[in-house]
RNA sequence: UCCAGGAUUUCAUGGU
């Protein structure tokens, strides 16, 4: 079962929700396994992964009449990050009395979930309350998670001081900055200008020996790209390269894009070619920006190409992928092939209540 | 009894 559970989990990480139920029937039906809480909460989550929000609070309600299946605090932690995510607040808080209600008690994962969908929408006020109130009732402990968690969504609305100062709360806790945190800070840095702190952080990071991974790379190289600095950008890939960090469909997704808005199809190319020369995972996003580039370069037949080469490669195209077709299709008052992609996108939508 | 397996954080693409 524990590979079942395992092969749930990467049916969720690759967005593969449909075949994550015909595994799950398939473990129940023809193994005759009969499956723990934790491959429902597997399969739960690769719903969850997938954004079949509907699906995962169905399996949810029909698990709950079941008394082997009532719901722990992984299922619950995660039932509520659902929600937060929807935006549904007030279901959010019921589901969380709910739980306490029925013996279970929220933990350090629950509370940093609640943390993190506050800082998500910005309610940045909220989320120190929530935090302090933890610490300050001893509800549960705050881990490392958790301070990444606001360090993050300070970074994010590009509030520095304050990002710096729950960073320097952090260390006076006593509590070790770890691989997310730095990698944070990178991001943050990055996303706000502020180079010369970014790389700072990567010097400390060097000296202390954490690792300097494709993540911290990533984060280098789109904020660069952002910051039209692409110079600096292109030499960071490189010694990305040198340095043996393998880069992701995230790393030439960043390159594709910023050279695209340069318009420098000769990089694209150079990037697509060391695409091509990879053991890369098909990708939609990446495809997405290769579909842009070629759009904005107005070649419309590798544009085409490009779309064909990712059908047959299996990936769906995203709602992304058809608006970038639409748009291209419309310019060249292309109405029939907008039209055709407009509708193609809708039966997508509808087909995945 | 011990161990293992399920939940939360850092990163991209269109409309912008």
């Amino acid at each position: 079962e524990e590979i079942y559970v395992k092969m749930l989990l990467m049916f969720g990480k690759c967005k593969l929700p449909d075949e994550a139920t015909l595994l799950f029937e398939m473990m129940v039906v023809e193994d005759k396994i009969i499956p723990s809480l934790e491959a429902f909460t597997a399969l739960l989550s690769a719903y969850m992964n997938s954004k079949r929000t509907r699906t995962a609070f169905e399996l949810f309600a029909h698990m709950k009449e079941l008394p082997v299946y009532q719901p722990d605090v992984y299922v619950y932690s995660l039932m509520i990050k659902g929600c937060c995510e929807g935006g549904l607040f007030d279901q959010a808080s019921r589901l969380l009395v709910e739980m306490q209600d029925s013996g279970v008690e929220p933990n350090t994962v629950t509370y940093n979930t609640l943390i993190d969908a506050f800082g998500k929408v910005g309610m940045l006020s909220q989320m120190e309350e929530l935090f302090t109130h933890i610490l300050k009732t001893g509800t549960c402990k705050p881990d490392i998670w958790t301070w990444n968690i606001i360090i993050k969504h300070y970074g994010n609305r590009g509030n520095i001081e304050k990002m710096e100062e729950w960073f320097e709360m952090l260390q006076a806790a006593g509590i070790e900055p770890d691989q997310v945190t730095f990698n944070t800070l990178v991001n943050a840095y990055g996303r706000n200008g502020l180079f010369a702190k970014m790389k700072s952080v990567v010097v400390y990071m060097r000296k202390y020996l954490y690792n300097v991974d494709e993540v911290t790379f990533n984060s280098m190289i789109e904020a660069y790209g952002r910051g039209g600095m692409v110079e600096e950008m292109s030499r960071t890939f490189s010694a990305m390269k040198r340095g043996g960090v393998k880069f992701t469909a995230f790393t030439l997704c960043c390159l594709i894009s910023t050279y695209s808005k340069h318009r420098m199809w000769d990089m694209v190319e150079k990037v697509r070619r060391q695409w091509q020369n990879s053991d890369l995972a098909p990708d939609v996003a990446l495809y997405n920006s290769l579909i842009h580039a070629y759009r904005r370069a107005e070649n419309f037949e590798a544009m085409e190409a490009a779309f064909v080469e990712m059908e047959n490669k299996g990936l769906l195209p995203d709602e992304i992928t058809y608006t970038i077709l639409i748009e291209a299709y419309k310019s060249q008052q292309l109405e029939d092939k907008a039209d055709q992609f407009l509708r193609e996108m809708k039966a997508l939508q509808a087909h995945r209540r």
